[in-house]
DNA sequence: ACCACCGGGACAACCCGTTCCT
DNA sequence: AGGAACGGGTTGTCCCGGTGGT
């Protein structure tokens, strides 16, 4: 039966990345993510080849469901720096619908700075969003709306941001509403780089 | 002999710090670091009572030399603004003397967000960076160099940011010069709540 | 397969007693008791939680045939104390069963002088046997054929006879016929508090 | 100076026979017997060649003790039989001195039954107390108090019965005063081998 | 095809008793 | 007498393959 087995397989997911969220990749054991999907070591083995799939597993899904969050995004504002400065809002997408397991984020990025696969797997989406970045402020800048910056530098600045306020919410997430810093935090960034004399927002 | 004493614990601290940062802190066993720093295990656990414990030290040491850069920092400058430009040059400093051991920020940060000892420790330097500039803000409004933004939210935005670019500089250490674009996005989000129409620096 | 796994798990119990007898608890590691079982650490833990479960169990297995060799004892003497004499012979079975591994009994009573756990298991029977004993003994008295005195003291007598006769075989085993010596001071006891002026046996 | 030298020695029994009474032999570490004693490995090292021989020492400084106790015993009675119930009260004297640290008679037991070396040593007293009592009934069946017994069997029923005694008093001390309880089983037994008609004491 | 039990063996951290040097 | 260093040994856990029922 194929969707027994397809459920089985989500189970051990939830309870993976529930555990490693919790307790780190390496203190997980395989036991316990059986214990928490209500399966046996069999099955487990007989779904995935080993742990480490698991995480990659888990890595690629997020990361899918990040490029199509991007993809998905309107493009509908007037101005290029109006609509950087929605985008932020993402960024509360991500915190609500990670709320908890944020830690494994962690996970990704410390196996990412160690092993070539999941090193290519995860970094180039940031590439890919710094690309996506960049042109959209080239066309802020041919518009004039956006004063003349090196573009993949004002990208990486934005990318930064970005990443240094989910680390930020992620080691302290009581210390404040990290959307908000988000968005605010982006259009202060957003109007030292735009033209009009006037604030955003 | 007391100094050989030290020379041993050194010993045992570098080469664990080399070790977590290669190969991460659950993948290196005591045997390897005893390897490493040329002693035996007996050795090891005189000085430190558990791996942990290194890894706590090795924390504790580095946030200690952060806080003595900062508060040994110049504050030199005529605004505001152009000390919080300044002081992005910081970055230069940890990448180069962390150069090549940078993954165990990772660990740090991954083990703050589990065990509530290691985040005492490595959290409370945070909030004191985030005061720290916070209050630079108020004087930067007081003395009209910076627009009324709240203090403690443009504080956040810059320590937000250079984590950010840490973190990336940390993942992706060729795609970029990350100390550089430290100072330039510094810049950016400076030049985004200062009052002055032309551009810092 | 259950039988298999039954198997296995006599093998550790056997090699388990071996070892312990030979050379007591703390000195029988795991990984001697899995050689001399033929099986791997794998399968030893899958067995049994611990080595001190392995005792435990140990330890149980013996109080349970114990139970049933009293229980199982015919009762069948005109008189008490012919019956009492007579169990003394049940002294030759624990010698003889347990030949070659008594130390164990040391063992089991040095974990129980320590562990709550242990003790509980392990003093019970005595107390069940010293009730059985004194409850004989007020027979015997009902009965007319054994003096007035106490019957929890003379039970508690009764009993410490037996632990020692029990406990200089195991210390010093070549040195008399331990069976009959318990036989014959059971004796010398049951006269002492017997009535009639004539041996029994 | 050797005054020091010899507190400090005397330092180390007391803190060794504590530690091994409560958690044994095998689980006191020497590093806890220096905490307990005050001093530092290299005293130890320096007054004892290893654990073991603190655990002989101790184990010989009791032995002599017995033997003063036994050789002091004033021989005074009219009769064999009301000696030999009269040297029940020594059991008293145990359980005085030794109170709270009787679970190292086990260990003593256990090493017997393991170490040639220290069971010739723990071994050899209960042979000597066999002997004594033995020439002691051979006495009294001489004296015509005592039945026409094998005084080698009658003597290693005294001996087991003291020690059984003594063991359980060790495993379960709440149960009963087991002072009192040699004092009675011992009369129990010389009444059983004693030829006066009436109860002695 | 799926799953459960059973087993394998490498290896972890930690602690041990002991020696050596001062 | 002090304390740094030694290195072997401990228990327990890990991830993972077989084998056989369902």
């Amino acid at each position: 039966m194929q969707q027994r087995s397809e459920e089985t397989r989500q189970h051990i997911l939830v309870a993976a990345a529930d555990l490693f969220s919790k307790n780190g990749f390496d203190a997980t054991g395989v036991a316990e993510i059986c214990r928490g999907a209500g399966i046996s070591k069999g099955a487990f083995y007989h779904h995935f080849t080993s742990k480490h799939t698991v995480f990659l597993v888990l890595l690629n899904d997020w990361l899918a469901g990040l490029q199509t969050s991007l993809s998905d995004f309107p493009k509908e504002d007037a101005t290029i720096p109006a609509s950087l400065v929605r985008m932020a809002g993402l960024m509360d997408f991500v915190f609500e619908t990670a709320r908890g397991r944020l830690p494994i984020f962690l996970e990704f990025w410390l196996q990412a700075s160690r092993d070539a696969q999941v090193w290519g797997s995860a970094i180039q989406p940031y590439h890919e969003f710094q690309a996506y970045f960049a042109s959209m402020i080239e066309k802020g800048i041919a518009e004039g709306s956006i004063q003349p910056v090196d573009p993949q530098q004002a990208a990486r600045a934005i990318v930064s941001l970005a990443m240094g306020v989910l680390l930020q919410g992620l080691l302290d997430p009581q210390a404040a509403d990290w959307g908000q810093v988000a968005r605010e935090s982006i259009q202060f960034l957003i109007n030292g780089i735009a033209i009009t004399g006037k604030k955003e927002g």
